[in-house]
DNA sequence: AGTGATAATGATAATCATTTTCATTATAAT
DNA sequence: ATTATAATGAAAATGATTATCATTATCACT
C-alpha cells in the first residue's frame, strides 16, 4: 500500500534513484510515496511525520538527505511562497508553472504560457539576454472559493 | 553624504518611516541609504558590513529589525533566487517585475507584462480564481554578456 | 533649549532549522 | 552466503534569526 494514486510515477522515481546510483531503501520508498501522492508542497517535518506512519524508525535527517537527492535528480522542486521557501513538491514535467491556492495550499501545474513576445521586448529595452523565467499564479481553488462565498452571506 | 544617487527616494523612505510612527535614527538612516542606492539585492550581513562604514557601532540585530519594518511599510521586498531567499531589494513601484543577472547579481524592474489573457485561460481550465502573480526573468546583463563573449574566443 | 516618556539600540543569550559526525545497519553486486 | 560500502539515525555542531534586557537616543511637550 505504498502508492495508490500514482503507482507508475512512484515506480519511475524509484527507478530514477536507482539509475542515479542510489540504493532503494525503506525510508526512501516511504518518502517518495508521500511526495508523489501529495497535491500540496510539504516541508521536511511534515514528510517526517507522514513517513513515520509507514516507517516508524525514520529519522528527520534522512528526510533532508532524501530531499537533497530527489532535488539533484530533478524529481522535486523547492516551492517559493510569501511565508517561506522550504517546502517541496514534485518538479514540473516539461514547461509548466505553478498555480497555488492561498487558502488551502493545494497546488497544480499549468502550461501554455507564451512569454516570448514580452521577453523579446524586455531584452530590447534592457540589453539583457533573458535565459529563463519564473512564473507563479496565486489564487483560490474551486472549493476554497465556495467556503469564502459561504462566509460573507 | 548619506545619499548620492537617489536623494529624493532616501528622503521619501525616511518620511515613510516617520509617518509609520517610527523614529529616525542614525542606524536606520545608514541602512536606508545603503538599500536605496543599491542595484543588487543585499543580505543582512552585507547591509551590516556596509552600514558599519557610516555607523561603526551598528549592530546586526538592528539590520534585521529595520528590514522587518521596511518590509512592513512596503519599501523593500525579499528576493527569491535559486540559491537563497534572504536578500532584500527596494520594492517595486506599481506593477513591476524583476529582471536579474545570473552572473553579477544586478537587478532591475520592468513593467508592461500583460498576463490577463493567460490568467483568464488558466482560470477557466482550473476553476481557480487567480488573485496575483509572480514573474521573474533571469539572464545576463549587458556587461556580463561581454565578459562571457570574451571568455570563449 | 530642557525635560521626560519611551522607542530604539546593541551586547548577549536563546531558539530553531539544517548539517555534520560516527557507529551501526541494510543494500546489492559478487 | 559473503562482502564492500552506501545509507541510516542518534547525537552533537553549526549558523541564521530572534528574544532579553540594561543603556541610549529621539522627539513631543514645555
Ligand atoms: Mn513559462
Ligand atoms: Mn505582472
Ligand atoms: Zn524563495
Ligand atoms: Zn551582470
Amino acid at each position: 500500500m505504498t502508492s495508490q494514486i500514482h503507482p507508475s510515477k512512484y515506480e519511475a522515481w524509484l527507478d530514477s534513484l536507482q539509475n542515479g546510483g542510489y540504493r532503494l531503501t525503506a525510508p526512501r520508498k516511504a518518502i517518495v510515496a508521500i511526495i508523489v501522492n501529495s497535491s500540496r508542497a510539504l516541508d521536511a517535518v511534515e514528510i517526517f511525520d507522514l513517513g513515520r506512519v509507514e516507517h516508524p524508525r525514520l529519522g528527520l535527517v534522512t528526510v533532508y538527505r532524501t530531499l537533497e537527492k530527489l532535488d539533484e535528480l530533478g524529481l522535486v522542486q523547492r516551492v517559493h511562497q510569501p511565508d517561506g521557501c522550504n517546502m517541496y513538491l514534485r518538479a514540473p514535467e516539461g514547461h509548466e508553472h505553478l498555480l497555488l491556492c492561498k487558502s488551502c495550499g493545494q497546488m497544480e501545474y499549468f502550461s501554455g504560457d507564451d512569454l516570448s513576445e514580452l521577453i523579446e521586448q524586455i531584452s530590447q529595452r534592457s540589453g539583457y539576454q533573458v535565459l529563463e523565467h519564473w512564473l507563479q499564479l496565486f489564487g483560490l481553488c474551486g472549493s476554497c472559493q465556495v467556503v469564502t462565498a459561504e462566509l460573507d452571506v
